[in-house]
DNA sequence: GAGTGGTCTAGACCACACG
DNA sequence: GTGTGGTCTAGACCACTCG
């Protein structure tokens, strides 16, 4: 039955959400400086800059030096997809994952992908075409490229054994991730490699990565029908 | 040409992670403590302390006080969804912004509403049933229950001239969001209100918000073909 | 130039989880 | 119990940006 500290940022941080909400501070105001609500709440500056972290960090707020704390005048709603592994997905959903290397070829990459990575002129990519399966039932089908410059080590890797999905992931991890929803019509391909009738509704992942402002990979995974993508747990 | 101060946190979380790609420390190791990082880079533990936070919250470590911080074993890809008011969304693509509300009425909420926010008995809910146009073409089509217990003041607002979207997260922020996405077959009823034809693929977004424990609203959202959900700018 | 947020430090104590 | 991360403090300086 113990309360919570009273100088806890996360109290600060309530309390302060709290003036939002009531509106003694409405969209687009100014909020006081930090030391302001420092010495009315009794506590350190740098417990009120924790709690106005975490506000601007879920959009409530905006911070900028000498500009101070203004209350977010279009909140935009911020959610965090979580993308595991996919062999982990199907596992944690009680499936038996199986991994299929449909193609595997060095390729001069496409238009499309350098546009995904930003570049101006073609570096060398290796072309991976993947199916992974649930429950021997076609469950992602992935058209990734790979770029040999930032992951020259994937050329040794036995990709019939184990996915590039997982082997990046788990070998590459990335600076920054582009990511790309929609839904698309099944054409005669999708509907041979993931066993769905022409003209299904597929949901389709576009991801791009990069290390730094190395290309690492982008890959276009489309999923087979009925598939749904969640936030968190 | 200033160099980056040698004990900013970011220079020290660049140090950490450069070590875990390049194998120092590999999944699932342990580790040095955050005091032992400290004494090696010549910094404070609050200094680790702020580089760790960082890779944490990007899915590369794990911290657990006692345990230590272990190198995530299965890395997920973390990506976030900036979820804009739907009219800024429009407006920003240079399209001129509609809204029609399509229907709004009392009702008790159906048992996959109750469902997404974990309710065991009906509470009073508002339906509204609106769509957003694009250049007069249309572009969102949603259907959503406000949770009236929660949000009493939307009865008061005239729904017609501002839609519930824009109303609610002006007003009503809120403390978590759970989102599932998925691509489904265009009903009749769908090609109807969306003027696409029967069997498109179109794209879903079902959101459903809490402000603390008491549920706000809960709404799918269906997009025109050819709709893209994008991260970041 | 000057005001505000961002960071760094050193030290203290707290809270959780593992043995 | 005990070790580790999490937090809080007080103070200093930095860096961005607005006027």
């Amino acid at each position: 039955m113990t309360d919570k500290p009273r100088h806890s940022w996360v109290t600060i941080r309530d309390r302060i959400r709290e003036m939002i909400l009531n509106s003694t501070y409405g969209p687009g105001d100014k909020l006081p400086r930090d030391e302001e609500f420092a010495g009315r709440f009794g506590c350190a500056r740098s417990t009120v800059h924790r709690a106005m972290q975490d506000l601007a960090q879920n959009g409530l707020v905006q911070r900028r030096r000498k500009g101070g704390t203004t209350v977010q005048r279009d909140p935009v709603t911020r959610a965090t997809l979580n993308i595991p592994i996919t062999r982990l997905e199907v596992e944690q959903k009680g499936s038996v994952y199986r991994y299929q290397l449909i193609r595997q070829s060095m390729q001069p990459p496409s238009a499309a992908i350098l546009a995904n990575f930003g570049l101006h002129e073609a570096r060398p990519m290796l072309r991976v075409e993947a199916l992974h399966l649930a429950d021997s039932r076609p469950y992602i089908f992935e058209d990734r490229w790979i770029c040999l410059e930032t992951v020259p080590e994937i050329k040794d890797v036995d990709l019939t054994r184990e996915s590039a999905n997982e082997w990046l992931v788990r070998n590459r991890p990335y600076s920054r991730c582009d990511l790309r929803l929609y839904a698309r019509r099944g054409t005669k391909s999708d509907s041979e490699i993931l066993q769905s009738d022409v003209g299904n509704a597929l949901f389709v992942m576009e991801r791009t990565t990069w290390i730094g402002d190395a290309p690492i990979t982008s890959l276009r995974a489309v999923a087979h029908p009925g598939y749904q993508l969640f936030t968190q747990g």
